[in-house]
Order: structure tokens, then C-alpha cells, then sequence
DNA sequence: CGCTTGACAGGTC
DNA sequence: AGACCTGCCAAGC
């Protein structure tokens, strides 16, 4: 049960609670070279315990919406019930709550320095 | 099998 | 700043 799908799953499942990471973060920090639309795809796809509400875009948008509103309003209320913080409406605060993680795990590392 | 569609990102103008 | 282009790649048709 391997694949870049399950890969981006467990990065995902790290992601603390009230803070986020952004699609092409979490695709710069899997093993495999994935595209950032690949992590998107893959959300769209998550298991239930994956909490896919904590990537965003690299701004920090929120850029799930565009054929579900209802699904937006989930994000943000889910974002928003974690103490997360928005600097508009439909744009969270990554200053303050990026995910930046000090070591990704070994098997989920890719060979390259930031 | 080829073309279109995105829950993206980096660059140009 | 914001529109636009290109690379990206799995799915769906």
C-alpha cells in the first residue's frame, strides 16, 4: 500500500492541528517528485482521518471553492474552530501558522536542502 | 487514445 | 498588483 497518494497522506496526517502547510510544500517534502496539482488531486481523494482542511495555497488562500461554496465554508469553519487566523476572508495568516517542520521523516524525505 | 480539467506554483509583463 | 503563460499530472470522457 504505497504510491505518491498514501505518501502525501502521511505528511498530511502531520500537520499539527491549528497550523497549515500549502499543496506545493507538502509536494516538495514527499519522497517522490510530485507536482503541486497532484497533492490538490490527492486531497480530493483523502480518507477521513487525513485532515485535508490544513493545506492551502502558498499565499495562504483558500482555494477550494470554485464548484463546491459549501466545502469553502467547511474549511473555514474547521481553520477558524482551530484558532488559525485569516488575513481576509478567504485567506489564512501563514506568517503565523506555516508548518515548518524541523525534520520530515526519513521515508518521506526527498534528497534535497531547502 | 487524445483532449480537457483542475483543491498549484513560478515566472513574465 | 493582477492578468497571463507554462509546467505539472491523475482522472474523466
Amino acid at each position: 500500500m504505497s504510491g505518491p497518494f498514501n505518501a502525501v497522506y502521511r505528511l498530511v496526517r502531520r500537520v499539527p492541528h491549528g497550523r497549515v502547510s500549502s499543496y506545493g510544500d507538502i509536494a516538495a517534502m514527499c519522497a517522490e517528485e510530485i507536482s503541486p496539482r497532484t497533492v490538490g488531486w490527492a486531497m480530493s481523494a483523502s480518507p477521513k482521518d487525513v485532515p485535508w482542511h490544513r493545506i492551502v495555497n502558498r499565499r495562504g488562500r483558500l482555494t477550494i471553492g470554485r464548484r463546491s461554496v459549501a466545502l469553502l465554508e467547511l474549511q473555514r469553519s474547521l481553520l477558524e474552530s482551530e484558532g488559525v487566523e485569516f488575513v481576509h476572508v478567504d485567506q489564512v495568516d501563514m506568517e503565523k501558522h506555516r508548518w515548518t517542520p524541523r525534520r520530515v521523516p526519513q521515508a518521506v524525505r526527498k534528497g534535497r536542502r531547502s
